[in-house]
DNA sequence: AGCACGCCGACT
DNA sequence: GTCGGCGTGCTC
């Protein structure tokens, strides 16, 4: 008899003793009893004898074979962010499994994966197929030239699963057992890479092993080329796997089309939160088999299994969407470049606009830089930047003259505007112009938004809303004033100014329901809307033909922000809309109407030189002593009760201070938002010069061990957000 | 996290 | 007299 250490989804440090008779293996699912239920858990370890009195040890209900274990080095990886990120095991090991293998239902029983013409189907002329069957038309024709995989058949259109079916459906086709073997990974429509490219492209793949590379190049200066071409050589070594980070709203069908028409020969396999459970599941079994070869995700897809694992690129590596924001507070690009080093490949970090981390680490040698400055595309094509001072100049709630004169031109030559706004709803905040009395959340410390539509005041932070009062609660006035704009007026004022424009508002609120933005898009595409009004939303995705004006509303408040990333978000933000605006044959303009025309940012914007405002930035940091010339962890807490918020990150404090080690413990102070659903909330942050520093005060400082009733609690290990 | 046990207020 | 509130404690 032997004893299993296993992971379960608990919030408790600990591993868990079980006997079994039967022969297990590490990275093994089991079912056992805890406590008066039955879980799924994962073996860590095996050995033959516990800590833990032999009597209060159960066996083991089931081991589960149906599907491979967990590699050893999948399990070590897991175990260095439980460690790192001082979060607790088991959870860390289960939620990296697709939500299927945490259950303990049977697994369902694989559909058969390969499909070739049925003896109607092979007997079937193509001519006589109706036309307009687009898509069958050409599964149709693959599968004459040979039976194919589910995967490969996907490239040929995303819609290919259903279309299999009704093809199976109408029995000309079957499917078959028969091992498909991979073509040559044919890389369709490969451009000729310029010299920078080539020379990126050289650099990795002369890499030994494990190297870190920044690709640092402005938007079209061809960085997804010189992914694919990686990708593509990889590929050709046979039997091997690349992982492709990126970023969450960029994981779009569009994304994963454009991948699989450049690769029609490779297995794909995405790992994102549109997928059903089934396909989930499916697509990690593939990746795990070695069947896809290509893996395509975004942040939890670091943790996925590939057995063959040879190359890993984190596009957009500066997004915030890789940095988990609840639970196990991984960074995926870290965890990315982690994984690189323990597998021994080279990992390849893309961005126009790095994190300033990624930079300094390309800049001191412990990454290498490859550039793309863009000496493909003509200077003419990078948009024009300028400033309009917005205390010089007439303005229309919150649009310059200047802006909208601009506009007026481009509807002339039916061109497409954007005004770019971070602000949802009709105006930021309510104003009594009688008492001052303005429309605060009674559960939280933030405004309530103005939603003119609907007629309701709306907290964007717990959701709470009521409608809007027909006078001021506090003094009676009637003349309540919205005050500054949001995305909806925004849309008024220019549709009063422009009565014949078409005018189209893409915001969280325009987009709710799950079609919509793919519709938009499909407009704007059309040409058929001659003004975009849009959040954040609006700065990534595809490329907008027609657009040849960005306008910026307000971004000024990043430039005091209390955080001190609020300028790098700002910089990679704008970079990235201004990277929408114009194309080869009609130049972009951008006009960015601010009360700082001259501020760095701007001025460095306007240059479109990132790296003069990262040597900017990175000066200040090192002045202030903040990342990346120091390592840092949040400890934050939030309760009903504020005693109980401060009394506990005290506590915590006081035994930080006691460690006496070679760390900085900042004071405890109120967060960002101090109060959100009506608790309170705090912060403590803590600081050290070096990681290992950090690592070890980290490990000694006892947080479990504190009294924390009715509390909540987190650590953020790196934060991002403050 | 669940799910027990455990001791104090309003109900058939 | 019981049902149920959530406070505390344990789960290999």
């Amino acid at each position: 008899m032997s004893i299993v250490r296993v992971a379960l989804d608990i919030p408790l440090p600990s591993l868990f003793d079980y006997s079994t008779e039967e022969l297990a293996v590490p990275g093994q699912r089991v079912i056992v009893p805890f406590g008066r239920r039955q879980m799924v858990g994962v073996v860590m370890e095996c050995t033959l004898t516990s800590d833990m009195d032999a009597e209060r040890i159960k066996p083991v209900t089931q081991l589960l074979h149906d599907g491979a274990p967990l590699s050893a080095e999948l399990l070590d990886l897991l175990r260095f962010c439980s460690d790192y990120y001082r979060h607790p095991i088991g959870p860390v090991v289960l939620s990296a499994l697709p939500t299927r293998l945490r259950s303990d239902k049977p697994l369902p029983v694989k559909p058969p994966e390969n499909y070739s013409l049925s003896v109607a189907g092979a007997a079937l002329n193509l001519d006589d197929f109706p036309k307009r069957k687009v898509v069958q038309r050409r599964i149709l024709a693959r599968l004459a030239a040979g039976a194919a995989s589910l995967t490969q058949l996907k490239g040929i259109s995303a819609t290919a699963g259903a279309q299999l079916k009704a093809l199976l459906q109408d029995g000309y086709i079957e499917h078959c057992d028969e091992v498909v073997a991979v073509a040559e990974h044919k890389l369709v429509g490969a451009h000729t890479l310029t010299d920078e490219q080539q020379d990126a492209v050289d650099a990795v793949e002369q890499a030994k092993g494990y190297a870190c590379f920044l690709l640092h190049g402005v938007t079209g200066s061809g960085k997804t080329e010189v992914y694919v071409h990686l990708m593509h050589d990889v590929l050709a070594r046979g039997g091997e796997q690349v992982l492709l980070l990126v970023p969450e709203i960029n994981l779009t069908p569009q994304l994963e089309q454009y991948f699989r028409s450049r690769f029609p020969d490779t297995s794909f396999a995405s790992l994102h939160s549109g997928l059903s459970e089934g396909e989930r599941l499916h697509n990690w079994q593939q990746a795990q088999s070695g069947a896809a070869q290509i893996v395509l995700g975004t942040r939890l897809s670091v943790f996925a299994e590939l057995p063959r694992l040879a190359l890993i690129i984190v596009d957009e590596e500066h997004d915030g969407s890789f940095k988990q924001q609840d639970g196990l507070r991984y960074s995926a690009r870290d965890v990315a470049i982690f994984r690189a080093n323990q597998r021994g490949i080279p990992i390849v970090l893309g961005s126009a606009t790095p994190s300033l981390e990624t930079y300094h680490n390309a800049q001191s040698g412990r990454y290498r830089m490859l550039k793309l400055s863009g000496r493909a595309l003509a200077a003419a094509t990078l948009p024009q930047v300028r400033c309009v001072n917005v205390n010089h100049t007439v303005m229309h709630h919150g649009i310059s003259e200047n802006l909208l004169r601009d506009i007026e031109q481009r509807i002339a030559r039916r061109e497409q505007s954007l005004l770019f706004i971070n602000r949802r709803g009709y105006a930021p905040v309510l104003m009594c112009s009688g008492c001052g009395w303005l429309s605060n959340c009674k559960h939280c410390a933030g405004k309530m938004v103005l939603h003119l539509k609907d007629r309701r005041l709306r907290c964007h932070h717990c959701g709470y809303q009521i409608r809007v009062p027909t006078a001021c609660p506090e003094c009676g006035n009637a003349d309540l004033k919205p005050v500054g704009s949001g995305t909806q007026r925004i849309e008024e004022v220019l549709q009063e100014r422009f009565p014949e424009a078409r005018i189209l508002r893409v915001d969280r609120d325009s987009t709710r329901n799950k079609r919509a933005w793919q519709e938009m898009r499909e407009q704007i595409h059309a040409n058929e809307v001659d003004i975009l009004v849009g959040t954040q939303m609006l700065a990534k995705g595809h490329d907008f033909p027609a657009l040849t004006l960005v306008g910026v509303l307000n971004p000024d408040s990043a430039l005091y922000s209390s955080d001190f990333r609020a300028p790098e978000r700002l910089f990679a933000q704008l970079a990235q809309v201004a990277g929408r605006a114009g194309r080869a044959d009609k130049p972009g303009e951008v006009l960015i109407q601010t009360a700082f025309p001259d501020h760095p940012l701007y001025r460095a914007l306007q240059r479109h030189d990132f790296d003069g405002f990262a040597a900017a930035q990175l000066a200040e940091r090192q002045m202030a002593g903040f990342p990346p010339f120091v390592y840092q962890a949040m400890l934050r807490a939030e309760a009903l009760d504020e005693n109980e918020v401060f009394g506990f990150l005290n506590k915590a404090r006081t035994a930080a201070v006691e460690l006496k080690m070679e760390v900085e413990i900042l004071g405890v102070v109120p967060a960002a938002l101090p109060r959100r659903a009506n608790h309170v909330r705090a912060q403590l942050l803590i600081q050290a010069s070096t990681r290992k520093a950090l690592q070890q005060f980290l490990r000694a400082w006892r947080l479990d061990a504190l009294p924390a009733q009715k509390l909540r609690w987190s650590l953020d290990v790196d934060p991002q957000e403050f």
